[in-house]
DNA sequence: TTCCAGGGGTTAG
DNA sequence: CTAACCCATGGA
């Protein structure tokens, strides 16, 4: 049996489902969403309830159905600013990809990506900790780590042949065992990490609110740099991809650092001066362009 | 075997 | 102040 379609998005100028579905689904094992036969699925908790939704694209229009949970108006209400943010509808990509014109090596980008939007970690603890468990490792070990800690603090809903999970409340964490942790694999030091980051956020020390109050990008960096674990990778990685800063750029990135020097941006790893004069290039897009670099980076299909 | 992954903290000099 | 070391696993 089909659910209707309860809500329908119109989709912006150069935007892709596709582009994005792709993302969302690079066989890295996300447990956070689901993508299957075109349709994109995700559980969340939108305060008066859990639901788990079906997004799908048909004929520009970005269309919801609701395989379980209350279709009531207030959830409609929070699933439409959710998925605004979440796939960044909200967007004019066009100066953006006037820039990406401007520089020799990229411009293929808006072509090969085109409508490619940033998916957002919309919850800031979830990104934080994920950004913590990302630290380090590679990215298969990472998802791994993630699914195995969403899996048993986190909570989930099924409809037909469809679970997903949603990611462990701050004080489901903050409980958490060491002994339970260490057996997923999770290094000392991010368990306490993590543990400390659950407390800080039960305790109201941190939240998306206290950092949207802050009036600068500096403000809600230092913010972060703060909290144990964080440091300056992580907190614009958090501040790129849960809080949406427009510039924040995860310097001494890995995967960044690769593919400037794929693109003969940067001679080698040490050329930073090149990486500057690209950034300031793309003043106020930076963090598209390091999501398109990062794109750039994955097996072409 | 060795080195590096979407780093960060601590300690030593 | 910078450098070395530690963490943890897996893919290349």
């Amino acid at each position: 049996m089909k659910a209707p379609v309860l809500l329908s998005l119109p989709v912006p100028d150069l935007f892709s489902f596709d582009e994005c579905l792709w993302f969302l689904d690079r066989g890295l094992d996300d447990c956070m969403h689901r993508v299957q036969d075109g349709y994109l699925y995700k559980a969340l908790d939108t305060g008066q309830g859990r639901l788990l939704f079906q997004l799908g694209c048909r004929e520009g229009q970005l269309q919801v159905t609701l395989p379980a949970g209350e279709a009531s108006v207030f959830n409609l209400q929070y699933l439409s600013g959710y998925i605004r943010e979440w796939l960044h509808l909200d967007a004019g990509l066009q100066p953006f990809y006037r820039k990406l014109e401007s520089v020799k090596s990229l411009a293929y980008m808006t072509t090969a990506f085109r409508g490619l939007r940033l998916p957002a970690i919309n919850s800031l603890f979830e990104a934080l900790c994920w950004s913590i468990i990302g630290q380090q490792i590679n990215l298969t070990f990472a998802y791994k780590l993630k699914r195995r800690l969403v899996e048993h603090y986190g909570t989930s809903i099924t409809a037909g042949n469809v679970t997903c999970f949603i990611f462990p409340e701050p004080a489901a964490l903050a409980g958490a065992e060491e002994a339970v942790l260490r057996e997923m694999q999770f290094s000392r030091q991010k368990i306490n990490y993590l543990v400390a980051l659950a407390a800080a956020f039960e305790a109201g020390v941190m939240d998306r609110s206290r950092l949207d109050a802050l009036p600068s990008f500096a403000d809600r960096q230092q913010a972060l740099l703060q909290l144990k674990g964080v440091g300056v990778w992580t907190a614009n990685y958090v501040l790129m991809k849960s809080l949406r800063e427009p510039g924040s750029i995860p310097h001494g990135d890995a995967g960044l650092l690769q593919a400037l020097v794929a693109h003969g941006i940067m001679k080698d790893r040490k050329d930073l001066a090149a990486a500057e004069r690209l950034y300031r290039k793309f003043k106020g897009w930076e963090s598209y362009l390091v999501f398109y670099l990062w794109r750039s980076l994955a097996p072409r299909t």
